[in-house]
DNA sequence: CTGAATCCCTTAAGATACTG
DNA sequence: CAGTATCTTAAGGGATTCAG
């Protein structure tokens, strides 16, 4: 392993700023966390879009292929008329549902603090 | 605990989706471990700024006060001229290190077959 | 030394409409 | 059904300048 890719945050290539860069954005984690969640563990776009109430089809889209580009989620094609597209997590996939269902968690029981500090002011 | 306040990532106000527009920004995670680890733990902003290579002034200061208001970092002036104001985490920042560290391990161990996947297209 | 204020650029993301 | 194309707006972030 490169020094470039060990946890220096100091460097721009940091894998870590680069995760957040990922699961940062606003639909990501929330797709990561249904299809975690599925069961069965494929889900159509069509469905996938019913469980994330609040997402536009483009957002889904880009958000689907972003995670498919990085393989975290896999994508299967029926090709019959009209198509049915099935997404599933990967193994990589499931394994970051790990750390970031850490972060819900301390997410669920601190929030309520963090919002009465700003409260506080 | 209110319906709204707890796991579901579809309400709007979900702390999972607040939590991560905050950690999500560019320079706040960085901060949040140059201050975990420092030692001594209190920190001033140039010697945070030397810390962090390439944040500028004001991303520097937007990102403590955000930290500060969320009460994740404490702020401590000795008023002397020219000023020092020391900075800290508190003991919720403390605890947020906890998950944020998990996350960066699996950056650590696997944003690698992220890039391959991307890579393989 | 610390950090607030301003200007500007880039990007995320929502709305809308259209296609195989 | 499962997207893509285009447009517009909002927010993040950098550079520079000013102030206590």
């Amino acid at each position: 392993m490169t020094p470039s890719l060990r946890g220096d945050l100091f460097d721009p290539a940091c894998p870590t700023r680069r995760l957040l860069d990922r699961i940062g954005t606003k639909w990501t984690s929330m797709a990561v966390k249904v299809l975690a969640e599925a069961d069965p563990r494929e889900v159509r776009f069509a469905e996938l879009q019913r469980r994330m109430p609040g997402v536009s089809k483009k957002m889904l889209s880009v958000t689907l292929r972003s995670l498919t580009n990085d393989g975290l989620v896999s994508r299967r094609v029926e090709p019959t008329v009209p198509p049915k597209v099935h997404y599933r997590l990967t193994d990589l996939g499931r394994s970051l549902e790990v750390p970031l269902a850490a972060l819900r968690n301390w997410a669920e029981e601190h929030m309520a603090e963090i919002d009465r500090a700003n409260a506080a002011d």
